[in-house]
DNA sequence: ATGACGTTGGAGCG
DNA sequence: CGCTCCAACGTCAT
């Protein structure tokens, strides 16, 4: 479980004396914003726990540079600061509490080592290799060697330790690209181990100290209200409209504020319905269900206030309790396969950037992205991004993800296909970018992973099944309650012409009180050329794939550009403007 | 070589 | 609803 440690001779001239030396220890969250299942603050817990008068301090640190909050919505920053709300809340309930600090974790944590004169340094590692992570944890650990702390991360963020699924795998060259060889290799991983328990107000007896709150020498923010940490820019107020279910939509249970209790009780909530658990099939749930209609626990999972032990071992325990006669579900689709998608997603990410560091989420360099030559279009990813480009079903996604934080999967999707392989012929890695500053739930590894699925850039390659951003829907949503919600413009465009208001007669857009065109945009593409058009191109971009030494490409060496004429991609495209059918 | 398969396509048909 | 076909994918088992 545990995968470093490092130890100075300073430290271990500590250990051998322990009798005599007080042990500080210092648990640092980053992800992993919980209690229960924590194996890092356990450990730091105990080893305060050896030495009389040990101590043991929980940190947070708000970036300095705003790494968390600076590329991310209002939405999202409210959304973090409540799960530290949260865990502040629950430290104190068994008698500790949570000390955020604000400015560069490098600088900060060393001058509260000195402050506390701390001895131990614990924290969840982050094992996917994603830079600004990773960068920053090798500094912190090169540091607690110059001062002679004693560092170990904890692997809890995925089921199993990446670092074994590699070694099960057979060596690095050997993980598995596909679920079905992923499945595999979890098979023969043995019992997913049960969660740990969080610790108790007993378990933190004998180290509470009175007099913490006076070392804090005003390097402390308490985090009581989120008006007290450190805001880049404004944001709404920890005690705003949830982020889920706007008061405007009656039908839609509030669901989510952040942090482990409502965690907790989110997943309690879907796990009490064991039929459905039982029986769950992702592709069947609904993406245009005015409430969700799968677990919603994503955001969650992405900031750690669950752990995927608890959640696997919620599941288990939910279809144990259903009914014998209750149809089940197996992986990939089932819950349980969710849970397999993140561990294998986090795994590729992690095997990606161990072949090539930095490059998952990107397309130059990375060893499961293909190369395709995409278009540069500001327009086009602006009106993408906000939901103007004139298909109802595509801004109404759009328009979810800015205003809740979430859509569907099968909705992420559409938009996706739609912005990259499907209509809009734009980098993938825009989309990415976008998701990762609005989704509560985005997470490094799973929309890297996503991202180059639905684009046809790695792991899914039959770019000739493309979603339509009419059809698609229309069987689940005839009536088009989703984009009349979502795009009010359309509101009371009757059901015939709501997936494509443009082909509404000029009489039936004056009743319905939206002129297209001005009222709502007209159709940036015509997405029966675009789409074929776009097969052609990614033909093309396989066969310069295929061409320029797929078998064995030099991971740092860029590979041979795409095809010389490919003219098409830079080819300025017209907005459709005669659109009557 | 060939065919089955791959978490979730669309259109047309009965 | 379920079936078939659609120009078009790559991977793996046989």
């Amino acid at each position: 479980m545990r995968i470093t440690a490092v130890l100075s001779s300073a430290a271990l001239s500590m250990m051998a004396n322990t009798k005599n030396t007080k042990n500080v220890a210092m648990h640092w969250f980053r992800k992993g914003l919980r209690l229960q299942d924590n194996p890092a603050l356990l450990h730091a817990l105990e080893t305060a726990k050896k030495s009389d008068e040990g101590r043991l301090y929980p940190v947070y640190v708000m970036d300095g540079d705003c790494y968390q909050l600076k590329h991310c919505s209002a939405l999202k920053a409210n959304f973090l600061v409540e799960c530290l709300i949260d865990l502040d809340k629950s430290l104190k309930d068994v008698g500790s509490r949570l000390y955020v600090v604000s400015g560069d974790p490098t600088k900060e944590l060393p001058a509260l080592w000195e402050d506390w004169d701390v001895t131990h340094l614990t924290f969840e590692a982050d094992e996917t290799g994603e830079p600004y992570a990773k960068a920053r944890d090798e500094s912190v650990m090169n540091l607690c060697e110059e001062k002679g702390i004693e560092v170990e991360s904890f692997c809890s963020e995925t089921i199993f330790p990446l670092g074994d699924y590699v070694k099960k795998s057979g060596g690095l060259a050997k993980v598995p690209a596909t679920m079905g060889k992923f499945q595999g290799i979890f098979g023969k991983m043995g019992k997913v181990p049960k969660p740990l328990n969080a610790p108790t107000k007993e378990d933190f007896k004998p180290i509470i100290d009175k007099e913490q709150a006076k070392e804090t020498k005003g390097k402390m923010l308490p985090p009581k209200r989120a008006t007290d940490l450190p805001w880049p820019r404004d944001t709404p107020k920890a005690d705003a409209t949830p982020i889920w279910g706007p008061k405007d939509c009656k039908n839609l249970t509030p669901i989510t504020r952040g942090g482990e209790s409502k965690a907790q009780e989110s997943l309690s909530k879907s796990m009490a319905k064991a039929a459905w658990v039982a029986g769950f099939e992702k592709p069947k749930t609904s993406c245009t269900s005015l409430a969700p209609s799968t677990t919603s626990i994503s955001p969650y999972m992405s900031v750690g206030c669950l752990s995927p032990r608890t959640v696997w071992h919620a599941i288990s325990n939910a279809v144990a309790q259903a009914p014998a006669s209750a149809p089940k579900s197996k992986p990939p689709v089932s819950l349980h396969g969710q849970m397999l998608w993140r561990d294998f997603n986090n795994l590729i990410a992690h095997s990606a950037n161990q072949d090539n560091p930095g490059s998952w989420g990107k397309m130059e360099g990375n060893k499961y992205c293909r190369e395709v030559p995409w278009s540069e279009n500001e327009r086009f990813l602006t009106a993408w991004k906000n939901g103007e480009t004139g298909y109802p079903w595509i801004d109404a996604c759009m328009k979810q993800l800015e205003t809740e934080g979430w859509i569907h999967h099968l909705g992420r999707h559409a938009v996706a296909c739609f912005l990259t392989r499907g209509d809009l012929w734009q980098s993938w890695e825009g989309g990415a970018l976008h998701f990762e500053g609005q989704l509560l739930d985005a997470d490094y590894a799973l929309n890297g992973f996503n991202w180059l699925w639905l684009s046809c850039s790695g792991f899914f390659y039959q770019y000739f099944r493309c979603y339509s951003p009419v059809a698609f829907q229309k069987k689940n949503d005839p009536h088009g309650h989703y984009i009349k919600k979502w795009v009010p413009a359309l509101k009371n465009m009757p059901a015939k012409y709501i997936y494509e208001p443009w082909k509404a007669p000029a009489s039936v857009q004056q009743t319905a009180g939206v002129k297209i065109g001005k009222d709502y945009p007209l159709p940036i593409v015509d997405h029966a050329l675009e789409s074929k058009e776009n097969m052609n191109r990614m033909k093309e971009a396989y066969a310069a794939y295929k061409a320029g030494g797929s078998k064995a490409p030099s991971p740092t060496k860029k590979k041979t550009p795409p095809p010389k004429e490919a003219a098409p991609a830079k080819k300025k495209r017209k907005v459709q403007q005669t659109l009557k059918l």
